[in-house]
DNA sequence: ATAGACTTGTTCAATTTTTTAACAATCTTT
DNA sequence: AAAGATTGTTAAAAAATTGAACAAGTCTAT
């Protein structure tokens, strides 16, 4: 159970929820069941009533639920309606891909910025956003105030642009980089995405 | 609980007791107790205890455990001393940043293809793999027998690409596809990393 | 060699989380 | 108005996770 009341389990399925709304909408569909879609998600449609009533009710007895709505509350629910203002730290390989693979827009972000320490990077564009030098960071921050970053630093840099980031106000990271973000600052949330993690335990599951 | 009795979040912890033992090692340390080591990775010593019972007795008691026999025996566990073969379907900025970025042999896989379907990728090599054209899938995975597949391409195509390589015998995939793979194909294995799951979660966690 | 300090492996109990089943209430459809 | 469908909700069951405790063994220092 976290601050909100709602467990970590239950908020980690809203995102599947909302992708699988989102491509029944496209199917033309306009109403579900919980049994139903319990069959395409492989659930239980009990898991799935209640994860719902964590939130309210959008259903509607005999009939079950109108896609559209209900996709949109959930959207709601995950704060998709209210973009926050997000920056990119290290534009290498991996911070590039990202800028580019990921559309922010529709998760819930809006991306005003990305740093890296590379001159020659600087002043070049991704996705109409521009690229500065870090040590442009504070002043930017202080101006902009993003709320969230996304980490595509070594972890050698990582601690350090870190306790920065904080300081300046930043309330969430998605980090990929390996360094673990010390969880002892209250109110800033992390998501770690750690590809050597998931490769790592993909090779367990192989080798066993 | 799993197929070899160990439940998930132990084996979930695997790759990060390895990273921090690592670093311990770098440091020039040579052994640590749970007690230490816990305060450093912030749980509780008897749960690292109960977590290595899992696997065998590694430790000494009244000394603690020497850093780098267990760093390789947490190796070894995770079969990162018999590296399988895999491969990369998908060379798009993503797909190539992640050929870039990860150093597939230190976590238990040797990369030895990658497959994209535009004809103008066909022939670069990144980190000395050729790119191929995925119309030579099959050919390949006859001769070569990947054990694992990398999935950088987009959901729509998916669906196909997966049912082919499971049929070629693949039981492991890395998805960054947003398709959500069927699990009912025993015996196959799917570590998801859904980039988009982790923004709004983390967009929920800063609306909260 | 011995005592004291330390630390493991292991067990057990407690807690928390997750999942499943069930059903009254209520809506839809005909 | 009746039959059928499906929700919201509760309560119970099952599973997973955590934490405390301690005997047994090892180390260290004298």
């Amino acid at each position: 159970m976290n601050p909100t009341g709602i467990s970590n389990s239950v908020i980690k399925r809203l995102p599947r929820y909302y992708r699988f709304l989102g491509e029944l909408k496209k199917e033309g569909m306009t109403r579900i069941s919980s049994r139903e879609l319990s069959e395409r998600m492989q659930l239980t449609a009990s898991q799935i009533r209640q994860d719902l009533n964590c939130f309210g009710e959008f259903g509607q007895q005999g009939y079950g639920y109108n896609i559209e709505l209900l996709q949109s509350e959930i959207g709601r629910i995950l704060g998709l309606d209210k973009p926050q203002n997000a920056i990119l730290i290290g534009v290498g390989n991996l911070g590039k891909a990202i800028a580019h693979y990921i559309n922010f827009e529709s998760k819930g972000f809006h991306l005003i910025g990305m740093f890296d320490a590379k001159e020659s990077l600087v002043g070049q564009m991704v996705r109409n956003v521009p690229i500065r030098h870090i040590s442009t960071l504070d002043e930017f921050c202080r101006e902009n105030m993003p709320r969230a970053a996304i980490l595509c630093i070594p972890k050698e840099a990582s601690k350090e642009i870190c306790d920065q980031l904080i300081k300046l106000g930043v309330k969430g990271f998605l980090n990929f980089s390996h360094y673990d973000i010390a969880l002892d600052h209250p109110g800033v949330e992390v998501e770690n995405i750690h590809f050597g993690d998931s490769l790592m335990t993909l090779s367990y599951k192989l080798s066993n």
